[in-house]
DNA sequence: CGCTAGATATATCAGACTGATATATGACAG
DNA sequence: CTGTCATATATCAGTCTGATATATCTAGCG
């Protein structure tokens, strides 16, 4: 789903400025299956305007910089649905944690036993934050995808605690045979 | 981790082709957490080896095309130690699968229904997929990464058995309350 | 009071990358 | 003979990232 999609998908559900897409896109439930930066929100949605898929209001405000409001048009609408009729294409995912662990025996012990405690602890921590976002799912996608990220973050913390073992043996093997030689 | 990045850390591993390359993180245990396009790969080594940090040799083959053999040299070795000390950055992840269930509410049921089962058999193919890999792991950290995977596969697919009921419910629920209109 | 950091806002841009396409050799199936 | 696939190389228009820039205001700290 490109940005031009994604911009349109939210503003189906609520009118937004390209700030608030933004915060949608790091804090809502669509971080948990979604990234852009502003340097494709802020051109994905003049690029919409112009195709007349959204309205784009200007409007002033106390104490805080002018801001623009877009709103999705019927064209718009329409366009969104036949995104959604599309295949969805496979899900795009790089992990710089998990190439770490690939290349585990390239890097020295101690600095694998910092990356996985590290990593524990962020899966923890998405977990609790997680439980504060489900209290503000709105609907039945919402849920299923709370529910989902949090199952992904708990096998996570499990799979780290269960496995890492593998990992920390080989090393400790590694560095007795450095210590032999 | 960038394109240069992981070209360097395949070629630690064993001299490669740009097609290799490819294959490796397309088809092997780069796979669970790497992508990258040629459009990516080829620039990728050629930058590499304008800096010096791999070499490239050109071989003719019988009835098959001439190729590009490149290795990794000790300044490249030393570029890539450096860069696994370096903090492992966020995962990169955009999933179309989620993103559908995020806008459920805006398509019809028998479409959500035709992506939950694709979905349900596509993990349970990569399933099946990773018992093959796993056959080939060669190294601890391949061994985690491959479980890793099987168990990413094996809990997506029992999270969709337990959860999809909430999405084809409100489904159901939507058309019954349009049949009522 | 002044400074810094953060939130709220807009936006740009160099460089990296995707996905499609191109060309080429050969094997294999229909 | 044709089409598809594997093996190989490569390019490129368009998309995107991550950093940066500018601006208004609030809050915290010394």
């Amino acid at each position: 789903m490109d940005v031009r999609t994604m911009c349109l998908g939210l503003l189906v559900k609520q009118e937004a400025t390209g700030y608030e897409i933004k915060k949608a896109i790091t804090n809502g439930h669509a971080s948990i299956f979604y990234d852009a930066s502003l340097g494709a929100i802020y051109p994905a949605l003049n690029r919409l305007t112009e195709d007349g898929l959204v309205t784009c209001e200007e409007l002033s405000q106390d104490k805080r910089p002018d801001k623009k409001v877009y709103r999705i048009t019927t064209k718009g609408m329409n366009t969104f649905e036949m995104a959604l009729l599309q295949p969805p294409t496979a899900d795009k995912f790089r992990s710089d944690f998990l190439a770490a662990m690939f290349f585990c025996g390239q890097m020295p012990e101690s600095r694998l036993v910092e990356i996985l405690d590290e990593r524990e602890e962020f899966h923890a921590d998405r977990l609790a934050a997680l439980k504060e976002l489900e209290q503000e799912s709105q609907s039945v996608g919402e849920t299923f995808l709370t529910r989902y990220a949090m199952m992904y973050h708990a096998s996570n913390v499990q799979f780290l605690k269960e496995n890492r073992y593998l990992l920390e043996a080989d090393q400790n093997e590694d560095d007795n045979a450095e210590a032999v030689q």
